[in-house]
DNA sequence: GCAAAAGTGTTACTGGTACACCCATGG
DNA sequence: CCATGGGTGTACCAGTAACACTTTTGC
């Protein structure tokens, strides 16, 4: 997204008409679920990393294209979950000042006001990334920054909703997906691994039944070495046995 | 759809483009599964009754539309499950066929070339209806008929795919999905509502176990009459009770 | 030595599964 | 009188939930 700012490489003629994809894309650091979240120069709002569907793409070629473009990742987990389609979901308002301000810019196409003026349904995704994985790519006039997941701005458009969307199906699906093995880096704690149930099933686990429940499942290998980092007893780490991450059913279940 | 044929009341102008709906419409009538499809005389194929979002609806207005328009009826349970954007998975030759055939019948207008024979993405529903309840309105070019859900037709288009996705998300869902609630008449024997499990799971259940577990919710009430229609031991006839009936959690949950 | 994080084990309960016997009716 | 569908009860097993004590280290 420089060329023409706001909305390169778009045009009217390459992407499937009145058609979105906004991207939920997790990631855990420091004991925070962090969401991906970036900002326009000209825009007063935070907001989700999202695009349009070429042509010749499918949306989830899409969204992986979105996500690889923000996150420099490939083979990213990613899946689809709602499509958000009410007919005033999109603030006229919000879009016509994108619009102007991106022509005080300099960076107007006449092109533009053809399509991002009309109405958009916007197919929802989200994603599972490892934080350190990651390396987001800021510019002048697109900056991209992690939100703690239960402090975030103010968002633009429906974003908010979507996100909360995202959460709820996300924690109803929690028991078959596989936000550990793809949230944690190699090597994590047993309190990392817990602290990402608690945080979205939003509340607390028991600690040793949690324990016990996830190394019953035979799916993850307790290593030899120990996290050094913390001031007191230090904490044994574990890894995923990848022979046994993709057992459907694999997936501890919490109430 | 009469004025113009296969495409009436939709045109360019009033649609959302690239969008289309489909819907898989559900019953249980005689111990079967039953799915609601529709031929249009120009077709070979049967098909998932479906239409096309107007600029002014959201995507949930214009599926409860369409359903309407085919039952008859009001307030029915549907839910969006997933969007089809395969960039090829609309059959250019069959909607070519479509228009051909519709010329030949008188019944062409030179609108409907602009867009019907451009890309659709399409957003899958699943609803369920209660046999008994429903009207099917039938005309000449336009045949509905219920199919039962093991013994289906050749499909338009990747309609099979929309099918076998839509049972695959309802079986993972089938704890919190109120599919008795929605499926069966006022009054109905234990014998159905376990068949009904039955089918969507493709196994056969404990009949004591799935009578113990789902009176303990306390959500099914035992009636004072039976059933006489059959020919030996008449079965004992159960209502559900719709204070209960939105209760999450309340729907049996079978492995 | 005490606060904080982490390691480990036992018990009780509940929900699920497997299974057997009796009853009523129509043919 | 028997085949068929339906009603009811028990026993076992496994998974879950509740719960307590010890260890390590920094301050």
């Amino acid at each position: 997204m420089s060329e023409n700012g706001l909305f390169y490489p778009y045009t009217a003629e390459n992407i499937h008409p009145g058609f979105s994809i906004d991207c939920v894309i997790l990631s855990f650091h420091k004991k925070k679920l962090r969401i991906l979240l970036n900002k326009f120069d000209i825009s007063k709002y935070w907001q989700l990393p999202g695009g349009f569907m070429f042509k010749t793409e499918s949306s989830d070629q899409a969204a992986t294209r979105v996500l690889s473009e923000r996150t420099g990742l490939t083979g990213i987990y990613l899946k689809q979950f709602y499509l958000f389609s009410d007919p005033h979901r999109t603030k006229m308002d919000q879009n016509l000042e994108y619009i102007e301000k991106n022509a005080d810019k300099g960076r107007h196409t006449e092109d533009t006001d053809k399509w991002f003026l009309k109405r958009f349904v916007s197919l929802g995704y989200y994603a599972f990334v490892k934080y350190d994985d990651v390396n987001l790519s800021s510019t002048k006039e697109d900056t991209a920054k992690w939100f703690d997941i239960n402090n975030l701005p103010e968002l633009y458009s429906d974003h908010r909703n979507i996100i909360n969307t995202s959460l709820e199906m996300i924690r109803s699906l929690l028991s078959i997906l596989p936000v550990g093995y793809e949230l944690l880096p190699e090597k994590f704690t047993m309190s990392d691994l817990r602290k990402i149930y608690e945080i979205i099933l939003d509340k607390t686990l028991d600690r040793r039944n949690f324990q016990r429940k996830v190394l019953a499942t035979g799916a993850i290998i307790q290593l030899e070495e120990t996290g050094s980092s913390s001031s007191y007893n230090p904490p044994i780490l574990y890894s995923f046995d990848k022979e046994k991450k993709d057992m459907i059913d694999f997936y501890p279940f919490f109430k």
